[in-house]
DNA sequence: TTCTATATCCTCTTTTTCCATGATTTTCAG
DNA sequence: CTGAAAATCATGGAAAAAGAGGATATAGAA
């Protein structure tokens, strides 16, 4: 039997794959948590095999919840779940301990297909989840530095050089420098597609 | 009985509602469309009472489908249904002629009075969609025109003014007149905090 | 029909960003 | 310890955007 549990705020998300799931062979459904907070609570009780995580969690996002009961609970497998297919969610779920990730537009069978590779310790990926992750030209993220990292924050909000600068009490031009770096390593021309960049990469 | 149809893309939001009104008292579940035009091939041949509509289909907005179903077909109730609980979207599906609105995460009970208030032709929305709606303010999309959203596009993509200008073959002058206004309603500080907030916004 | 919103165009000034080309200090991993 | 990466600072000039204050034409709604 396989002992499964869900994370997602949707109730008619966890209807449906309650639904499914109840008169599959070998799975032990264990109930759902809406929340992030009584998933751990939940999870200082008992141990599921699989958790089925919603990446949109009203107190705290999939994303953060994954690594924090990947790092607690190493023996479980955690199988992301979203209504998105959009590939920095998935590469961060991934990067973050799941084992796997399945849209909400998936079939019974493919449902199935994930919960008995991931429950053998495989990685499953849906097909279209598949194809997003693996797309060629895939906007890889820049590796940038924290302190790049901040002042990109910065500017997303509309401060400008002399701003920033006053915020982190450091130079304009040094404010300055790190812009310029920011826009070599994303190959931007120039700040409007650097912060769409970022926005579409899920950094801001 | 009252005749119910869903169009939603979502497997398992699907699967979770049938699962929630099988067993449920006069209600006759006709099936379900995965995308915008098997549901119009549908209503060619069979008329629900009421139609559940998620706003998110593949092959086009559930808000322009919500318009052209009502059009052509005034008996037919629809439901407005999706995970986001956003002020512009409910509105949108309001106004072309929805007769309520629920979030996925709605319960059993909220479902079905939707449903009865829907189908005695009165308006019904969900508790959180209803205070939303109601909410002062907060992160409204902006009432942009179309030519604005063409220059929003062009300015998030890197592109200068004179770079807009040949590729629209208008002046720059007239540019930098729309981005002005972009700035205006968005109520921006500058071009970064612009592409920010419509990227978050989904704009583009 | 009149009014309003949209789209178009203009000048001038100031601010900010972008570009090129440097340099010094700090920090951290091998 | 040592070198590489990160973070800091600088100058001067070119390009672009922002701010203020206009104007005209047109299409659609009241």
């Amino acid at each position: 039997m396989t002992k499964i549990f869900i994370v997602d705020d949707h109730y008619m998300v966890v209807e449906g794959i309650r639904s499914l799931l109840q008169n599959a062979p070998g799975i032990d459904w264990m109930g759902h948590a809406m929340n992030a907070a009584s998933c751990l609570a939940f999870l200082q009780q008992q141990h599921p095999d699989i958790i089925l995580m919603d990446i949109n969690l009203p107190d705290k996002s999939g994303i953060d919840l994954c690594k924090e009961v990947h790092n607690k609970y190493p023996g479980i497998f955690i199988l992301g779940l979203s209504t998105f297919n959009q590939q920095s969610f998935i590469q961060k779920m991934m990067d973050n301990g799941a084992s796997g990730y399945i849209l909400k537009n998936a079939s019974l069978d493919e449902l199935l297909e994930a919960i008995n590779e991931v429950k053998k310790g495989r990685t499953f990926l849906s097909n279209e989840a598949a194809a997003t992750l693996h797309k060629p030209d895939n906007t890889t993220i820049p590796l940038i530095t924290s302190r790049e990292k901040e002042v990109l924050g910065l500017v997303a909000e509309g401060l400008t050089n002399n701003e920033i600068a006053q915020q982190l009490f450091i130079s304009h031009t040094t404010v300055e420098t790190h812009r310029k770096s920011l826009l070599n390593k994303f190959d931007a021309k120039n700040t409007a597609s650097l912060v769409r960049m970022a926005a579409q990469m899920g950094i801001i």
